[in-house]
DNA sequence: ACTGACCTTTACGTGAACGTCAACGTTGTG
DNA sequence: CACAACGTTGACGTTCACGTAAAGGTCAGT
């Protein structure tokens, strides 16, 4: 596939109602246009990169999509009650979605300083074997 | 437990060869000291943290292990040829862990970025709500 | 119209990462 | 020393995230 995704994987995600059903052709085969390829993309970087399960890709993309839903509620209502509700239920949803992440990209970051230190000492070791080999001791 | 792993999974994890079997009391029971700990709660943290496998969270730990072991082979050999090797390995191993949590922090942090613009927006709205309720169209 | 390469669903299989139960031993506390 | 509350090892069960075979339909090319 295009998305480095099976069909397979597509049809579990339409399954578990991580996304919704694609558009079919005559004969029933699945029609992905662009922004459908985009989103599965997206999909398959959340798993394969950040490493997220597809329960907490659910809960980020449903985040997403309630955000919509607010955006065109907002739009239409005025009274000023249901607005502060409707983005303090925003707010609580972003920064929990920042929260999660933080945690995760704090842990990564640290790994990554401890790899670069690591590299670090390699290079100078290889450095030195290049510059003086059989030093003093 | 004090490490928030369950029994089972650290039988798991000595069953996967992921730890080292921990040392036993008189009546087999599993005794930890505070380096385990750390231990444990570090590989927690990779798991639920960081969203590592436990195959991922392997290799990291073993990559670790093979540097001990060749900084313990670098003090006993002399000959160039052979520090060189085991040190391009070395070399190689760890810019590939570098490579791999790179692109998990880039993506994570792709993410946090995007969830910051959200909370800007919600806030600015909150704001405008707050200071002027009903503004002229 | 036919072939081969795609797609479809249904349904059972699989590997990872444990959970859970049974049967039993151990250890701290009254 | 009794006993409740912990631990131990099997061994089977479960959830997640698909893989894979079976039985068929579809589409492009000849």
């Amino acid at each position: 596939m295009e998305t480095g995704l099976t069909t397979r994987a597509i049809r579990y995600y339409e399954e578990i109602g991580l996304l919704e059903p694609a558009a079919r052709s005559d004969g029933d085969y699945r029609l992905f246009d662009a922004s459908d390829l985009d989103r599965l993309r997206f999909i398959k970087s959340l798993r394969d990169d950040a490493g997220f399960s597809l329960a907490q890709i659910g809960q980020l993309l449903e985040d997403e999509a309630v955000r919509e839903r607010n955006r065109e509620r907002l739009r239409t209502t005025q009274d000023p009650v249901e607005r502060r509700a409707l983005l303090l239920d925003a707010r609580v949803r972003v920064e929990r979605q920042i929260a999660t992440l933080e945690a995760k990209s704090a842990r990564v970051n640290e790994m990554i300083d401890a790899a670069r230190t690591r590299l670090g000492h390699v290079d100078r070791h290889l450095a030195d074997l290049e510059a003086g080999p059989d030093p003093a001791p």
